[in-house]
RNA sequence: GAGGCAUUAGCUCAGUUGGUUUAGAGCACUACCUUGACAGGGUAGGGGUCACUGGUUCGAAUCCAGUAUGCCUCACCA
């Protein structure tokens, strides 16, 4: 049989995969076992994979594809949010880019080239993450702006407007005058800039040269102050209380008012205020009733009512005016400056503080269950670290502003009648209403322009998914509700995750999942986030064609922990694809040999058997305990020494018959039954080959699949006989470092003498025969001369080497021994001989205390009998 | 500005309620081996006053306080 000496992942990828698909391995119904779920968290429809992604979905497949294994009823649903602000902008981008205006079109006409854009990319990235093995139920793909979903989201605002939650009111909103709407507060970023603080001084009305002054970091908004304000009790300005001042350049004649929101320490104490464009300064107007004088437009120039640079951007015309206050004298002072500027997620533009009318979502009763289940762990953040940070935000949260001026997405459910005896009259309701229900026409109902934030459709995701808006009480939504797993970044923990506990106990009265693992950020090997704009990331396609699916899984599960970001380097898939190789290698070697049913099976094999059946049982165990605590790349780690260690490099090597010779029946077909387990604990991590291999390593009916083979169950082992092989293995060690340091060949046979400690095991002595290469093992009864000796635990182990032995450096190396035992002793012997310890440590400390005395004074006893050997000797 | 999290080998990380060798793993590194699975391999080895300073304790990488550095989240100081 001709077996190529490297994996091939191209050759087998796409094969399992379809095969996996044709039998519907990935589809659930409900049925009578116990379900395992978990939604996907939706990544934008005209997205393509990333790095995170990468990251996020291995990590579910993981999960899933064991408990598949494990007999779950496993059920993985994925699909794609909508992502009304960042598809729009790609939209009106593209259609820039032909040279069409986004104002040049009705909302059908452009909703028609956004849904185009869409049957165009749409599911690109989900076709991607088959690629990466994904096993998802692609039966139940579903997409946030989809019918069913969408009259979900409807009928959600309607309900939550009827409940009293939602209302509309002006408010001072993040505006985006890139992307033309408001954003959520979420949606802001604070980035700290370098900028100016100017100092302008603004005259006295009536007086001759009295003047305040006042500091701003944006003089732009000069024009739109209609107060100046100073805190009541700075003796500085008390003089000027009541008075007015002059607005340079509009020279418009505002009051002095006073509030003690002001710091005096700050600047000058004196601040300018601009309702208009300041939230604060927003809530002072209220306050003290002030003029609100809108300068700037929408799309970030200066308004009509500015009067100077109608037109112009706002940043440009800041220039100007720091230049024309420096030539008529206002300018006092400008000095440099360090402060926070908001700016949108999705644009990065400089977000402008602006009054509008907006939507908004009161969150203080809703947030109430879904602060309790997670402060009581009903709903488990995984790791524990976020529940403090999501404790905090629920606390302190605002309202959530929820209307985006934007047209893809889905449309407010309200009305507007403009019949002149209803002037605005709202009706909000779902579906189109017939009439006004005030004056009775139906000729001047106009619909609200607006759209709902994009969340406010994912928030709805593991109830919408299965239909528990349209049909409550559905068999798919009563049999997956609540989900199991949620695994997503903690970027957003307070966007997704709070506001989908909210909805779920809003709606199903109960939690939308057990389990929130949140990941890390996928960061280059220089810690800087991967991001297009940086080029630092790699197309995860790119990786996956050159190194394997499995490879790059790896990779990326092996820098993973949860919670903290993780430093990707590409030699991370490197090691991902060596490691495919090593098990493809190993399958190579069984497949190899011929098998002889008439020989008996060696003792070495024997023992190699049953030594690792009984670490097979140790390694599950501890593998299903990393998996249920969410540790999923030191479950990776362990299995992935499990295979190159154990099963390669030791008992591999042990049942490995001489050249050319067969191996018996026996152990041919254990060896085969652990390359199974072995494959069974790898195909979570490496699905592929794992595959791959379970058909090449034995013959399969047509059914017969991994991924639907049942996962290892744990059961009891012997503990004696891994600690008896950890010996073997120590005496071996002791054999190849000898041979080392002697220049003696590895194959070379000698002769072995123990001197053993009473109650010291021989079982493995076939093992370290084979695997030491020894002619003869015997067991003497007092030490050998001429020979080098070591020594594992108490048993002291001799070799004659021939020719003759370098007495100094012989005495050197058990000196160096006898100071460590002693060393060792002497820390034991601290802890011994405190009576502290004695009487306040657990007996069974103590008792390993005693044993660790017993055994270095053992040691030391030796050490120094061969010691005297050997000096009486020379 | 307020909270939170971290700091262990060259790198990435374990170290599970304080006591399992005078701290472990993977990668990287060094030396040697290499015609019978794998040079993408094997064998062995070097490498850490567990950030710093105090404290609690019979005993601290582990608990407490402070310092330093880094990261994250929140926040309306112009």
């Amino acid at each position: 049989m001709e077996i190529p000496k490297t994996y091939n992942p191209e050759a087998t990828e796409d094969k399992w995969y379809q095969q996996w698909m044709d039998h519907g391995f990935f589809h659930a119904e409900p049925d009578d076992r116990e379900p395992y779920t978990i939604v996907i968290p939706p990544p934008n429809v005209t997205g393509v994979l990333h790095m995170g992604h990468m990251l996020n979905n291995t990590i579910q497949d993981v999960l899933v594809r064991r408990k598949r294994m494990q007999g779950y009823n496993t059920c993985w649903v994925p699909g794609t949010d909508h992502a009304s602000i960042a598809t729009e902008a790609k939209v009106v981008k593209k259609l820039k880019d032909e040279g069409i205006e986004k104002s040049d079109l009705s909302r059908e006409e452009f909703l028609e080239h956004a849904w185009e854009w869409k049957e165009k990319h749409g599911g690109i990235i989900l076709e991607q993450l088959k690629k990466l093995g994904a096993s998802c139920d692609w039966e139940r793909t579903r997409f946030t702006m989809e019918e069913d979903l969408s009259d979900a989201v409807l009928e959600v605002f309607v309900d939550l407007y009827r409940k009293g939650y939602i209302y509309r009111g002006a408010r001072m909103v993040n505006w985006d005058p890139q992307g033309l709407t408001a954003v959520s507060d979420e949606e802001v970023i604070h980035k700290e800039v370098q900028s100016k603080l100017y100092h302008v001084r603004y005259q006295v009305e009536g007086s001759d040269n009295e003047w305040i002054t006042i500091a701003t970091t944006r003089p732009e908004t000069i024009l739109g102050d209609t107060a100046v304000c100073v805190h009541p009790d700075d003796d500085r300005y008390k003089h000027l209380h009541g008075q007015r001042v002059i607005i340079p350049m509009v020279e418009r004649s505002v009051p002095i008012i006073t509030d003690d929101y002001i710091t005096m320490e700050f600047g000058t104490g004196a601040l300018k205020v601009t309702p208009a464009h300041d939230v604060n300064d927003y809530e002072l107007g209220l306050k003290h009733k002030l003029e609100v004088i809108d300068t700037i437009n929408d799309d970030g120039t200066m308004s009509e009512a500015a009067q100077f640079y109608v037109g112009e951007d706002r940043f440009v015309v800041r220039e100007k005016i720091v230049k024309d206050l420096a030539a008529s004298g206002h300018l006092v002072k400008t000095e440099d400056y360090v402060n926070k500027v908001g700016h949108s997620e999705r644009t990065d533009a400089v977000i402008e503080p602006k009054l509008s009318l907006q939507w908004f979502l009161k969150m203080d009763e809703l947030v109430k269950p879904a602060v309790e289940n997670v402060m009581n762990g009903n709903i488990k953040l995984i790791p524990g670290k976020f529940i403090n940070t999501y404790k905090h935000w629920m606390e302190n949260i605002h309202n959530w502003c929820i209307s985006r001026q934007l047209w893809w997405g889905h449309q407010i459910p309200a009305w507007y009648c403009g019949h002149p005896d209803c002037k605005d009259v709202l009706i909000v309701q779902q579906g189109n209403p017939e009439s006004c229900p005030n004056c009775g026409t139906s000729d001047r109902l106009r619909q609200d322009e607006d759209v709902l934030d994009t969340w406010f459709s994912s928030w709805l995701w593991p109830i919408s998914v299965f239909d528990g808006f349209k049909d409550p009480d559905n068999p798919d939504i009563n049999y997956y509700y609540p989900t199991n797993d949620l695994v997503t970044a903690p970027e957003i923990l307070f966007f997704w995750v709070a506001r989908m506990i909210i909805a779920g106990y809003e709606y199903r009265d109960d939690k939308p999942f057990e389990n929130v693992y949140l990941t890390g950020i996928v960061r280059d090997d220089k810690g800087r986030k991967m991001s297009k704009q940086l080029g630092n990331s790699p197309d995860p396609l790119d990786l996956i064609a050159k190194y394997g699916a499995d490879g790059v899984r790896i990779g990326m599960l092996l820098c993973s922990p949860a919670g903290n970001d993780l430093l990707f380097d590409e030699k991370l898939c490197e090691q991902g694809r060596n490691f495919c190789n090593k098990i493809w290698n190993a399958f190579r070697l069984i497949k190899g040999w011929s098998v002889d049913e008439t020989i008996a099976q060696p003792d070495t094999n024997q023992l190699a058997v049953s030594w690792f059946e009984a670490r097979l049982q140790e390694v599950v165990g501890t593998v299903d305990d990393q998996f249920n605590n969410f540790r999923i790349s030191e479950a990776l780690m362990q299995v992935y020494r499990f295979a190159w260690d154990d099963f390669c490099s030791w008992y591999l090597e042990m049942i490995k018959p001489g050249f050319e010779q067969p191996i018996d029946q026996d152990t041919y077909n254990r060896t085969i039954g652990f390359m199974e387990a072995l494959l069974k604990l790898l195909h979570p991590f490496t699905p592929f080959i794992s595959e791959e291999l379970w058909h090449a390593v034995a013959d399969r009916s047509s059914e017969d699949y991994i991924t639907v083979s049942d996962w290892p169950k744990a059961n009891a082992f012997e503990a004696g006989l891994l600690a008896q092989f950890q010996q073997a293995k120590e005496v071996i060690s002791g054999i190849r470092n000898i041979r080392k340091e002697k220049n003696i060949s590895p194959k070379k046979p000698l002769n072995l003498s123990v001197l053993a400690a009473p109650g010291s095991s021989d079982r493995f002595d076939p093992v370290v025969r084979k695997l030491g290469h020894l002619e003869d093992l015997e067991y003497v009864s007092e030490e050998v001369d001429n020979s080098i000796s070591f020594m594992v635990g108490s048993d002291q182990y001799f070799l004659p080497v021939g020719g003759t032995i370098d007495l100094e450096e012989e005495t050197r190396k058990i000196r160096e021994e006898l100071d460590y035992t002693k060393g060792f002793l002497t820390v034991v012997m601290k802890k011994l001989n405190n009576p502290g310890f004695i009487n306040n440590a657990d007996p069974q400390i103590v008792e390993k205390e005693k044993q660790k005395k017993a055994d270095a004074e053992s040691k030391i006893r030796k050490l120094e009998e061969s010691l005297v050997k050997l000096t009486g000797a020379s």
